[in-house]
DNA sequence: CGCAGAATTGAGCGGACTCAAACATGGTGG
DNA sequence: CCACCATGTTTGAGTCCGCTCAATTCTGCG
């Protein structure tokens, strides 16, 4: 049993080596000397969408770095009612809170198909004291985090429910303009903008009849950026 | 000119070791021989209610720790109106982004008669060089701004007016419960909840006619935080 | 096929916005 | 000293957007 977790470990070390996305995450420019520092087991995981990676006040011993996919960070209201205060997309982070406190402070819940690597507390502990560029690689990800959620009160909470989608969109498409956007379910949408998850629904309606919006596929949303931007700015 | 610069970073220093609130900052625990990569002058500053400690887009040479008062972060919609995205307290750093972008990425302007440390970013690339606590300061400084943005969008952009109202006046009262709360003006109000100047004068009026606040002199506030809790959860 | 969950659409209501006017406050200059 | 203006606050009236409640329709799936 001990063995296999240095083979995960091992594993682990090799695939970041050779990762395909590691200049976009934590690991970007460590040394090789830097990786042999590395002893924890760092998992690659696969979660359909809908499951949950991790809960509120699950206790926290790993952050995640999003290979691929789509995650939604959700904070409950006093109510009980639920609010997405973040996505995370390729390259993002979650679960940065676990290098500070002892559990998480979001629930996380794929959006879709997504893929992850499951970094270690430790890993990074260890990691920290050796290495400066890690350190400054952390803080750009805590920066992006801060940027998204100023990102998500500007612009996803104010202004008519028409707006705030035609933003969100603009988000969702602006990586690969050219292919269509999988939305997700209404409830979600609306739970990202503030409103109800029949006026989600209304809005993306108005969108598709007046082209700003044109579904390829079931849910597969192509988006006039065009018209979207208009619609923002209005 | 030189000389009092010079004189300026040891009357820095100097206070940073006796400061009243040190446990609060960054400079919590620094060791003695820390204090000796501090060459840069760290500066005291005072700005009157209204007044600007920098603006967006500036050139981010220092980050500013707050000693007293309240600042405001701001960011402008494409329309031209602005959003307060967090409210910086005693303790509380703005302009984390210094260490990181050339720019800040707010503006920000006092609420209240503020004093702010001025720190340089050359101080704290050098200190990091030295000290992994400071590292983990850092990092607890932007979880706690982090921790902010999402209260803010959780409390303070959901529910109606009047919950959202009630839930900053219990952020803003919490610190001293029995001492009443100097508001600002109804339009910085409503920039923070995300509502018109109009709708925040009108809930501020009835939480008074409701006994939930108590006018105690102008625009300061006792806040019957059993009577806003009540109302926050309805 | 039939069912559960999601999405859409409708009707009616209410809260927040808009436009507007009256009022308070503090500073300026004659 | 007071008239005057700028700025901020309060309050009103009317409109519209988004919420609520409800009925269908759509979609995947056992």
């Amino acid at each position: 049993m001990k063995q296999s977790q240095i083979d995960a470990a091992w594993r682990g070390i090799a695939a970041c080596q050779r990762c395909g996305i590691r200049h976009l995450v934590l690991f970007a420019d460590l040394r090789e000397e830097d990786f042999d520092h590395i002893h924890a087991p760092i998992e690659e995981m696969r979660l359909e969408a809908g499951a949950q990676l991790y809960g509120l006040d699950d206790p926290a011993a790993a952050i995640f770095t999003v290979r691929d996919g789509l995650l939604k960070l959700v904070q409950f209201q006093p109510d009980g009612s639920q609010r997405i205060v973040r996505l995370v997309r390729m390259g993002g982070v979650a679960g940065l809170e676990a290098l500070l406190q002892p559990t998480y402070a979001h629930m996380a819940i794929a959006l879709q198909p997504l893929e992850v690597c499951r970094i270690p507390v430790a890993t990074i502990h260890r990691l920290q004291a050796n290495s400066t560029r890690l350190h400054t690689r952390l803080m750009e990800k805590w920066h992006e985090a801060l940027t998204t959620a100023d990102g998500f009160l500007t612009g996803l909470s104010t202004g008519s429910a028409r707006q705030r989608m035609a933003r969100l969109l603009l988000l969702l498409s602006e990586e690969r303009p050219e292919e269509p956007v999988r939305l997700f379910t209404r409830e979600d949408l609306g739970s990202i903008l503030a409103v109800t998850l029949e006026t989600a629904s209304r809005t993306i309606s108005e969108f598709k009849k007046a082209g700003a919006l044109r579904e390829a596929a079931p849910n597969r949303m192509l988006c006039d950026r065009e018209k979207l931007t208009r619609i923002a700015a209005a």
